[in-house]
DNA sequence: TTAGCAACTCACAATTTTGTTAGAAATGGG
DNA sequence: CCCATTTCTAACAAAATTGTGAGTTGCTAA
């Protein structure tokens, strides 16, 4: 149960996924996810954080640059995650196909 | 995403574990959960079902006896979810030795 | 001097989730 | 008739999570 208390939170996984194609900073992360606001965008990052799912990379800049990555361990996930989707895929499929079954004998 | 939005849930993981061993009936879930309450076990199991999660099985007897017990797709889940598990340890794992090293220079 | 940007942070509100306690239905046994 | 048993349900309370809107910092360019 530990890999999921880490990842539960409403937009958690949406940040990984967005991470697992490339590193992203604040503002890039929050165009890219529809509907994050910028308290629950910086919740969760630094809740991943102390986790250890993302790393921060700051950049001595003005106006400040915030980089955020993956960590090595959180990309070893993404595979894992893959399989948990196809999974899902499959099983909504599954219900859909039977739920029309049962249509034809209302 | 689908997969997590039927998983999550303050009870779901754990009462799919409890049923990956065997069917189990309403009372023997309540008491191999700890703390869980009739409502919750009630309210998790019915929204299992209707996602196609676990089945209920009814027998008319007197008291009522109703079993519950995975579905065969869930029992695919399975796997991933071990998966799943073991990436949380090891992540945990890492995370937990890096503290270590690091308290060494406080 | 004022405006603007990036990356936050704060106080407060609304919403969602979970917990507590009590009780209902159905029926056989004493 | 009354009680016990099992599987829920309903009303309400508390707690956890998420959302909103405004403000902060630090520098730079106009």
């Amino acid at each position: 149960m530990y890999a999921l208390t880490l990842l539960s939170g409403r937009w958690k996984m949406t940040i990984l996924h967005k991470l697992s194609k490339r590193d992203l900073r604040f503002t890039e992360l929050k165009e890219a996810i529809v509907n994050i606001s910028d308290r629950m965008l910086s919740l969760q990052l630094k809740e991943m954080e102390k986790d250890g799912l993302v790393e921060r990379n700051v950049y001595a800049e003005v106006p400040p640059r915030v980089e955020y990555r993956l960590t090595t361990s959180t990309k070893n996930l993404i595979s894992v995650w893959d399989k948990l989707n196809v999974w899902g895929d499959n099983h909504r499929a599954m219900i859909e196909s039977k739920h029309k079954k049962e249509q034809r004998f209302l």
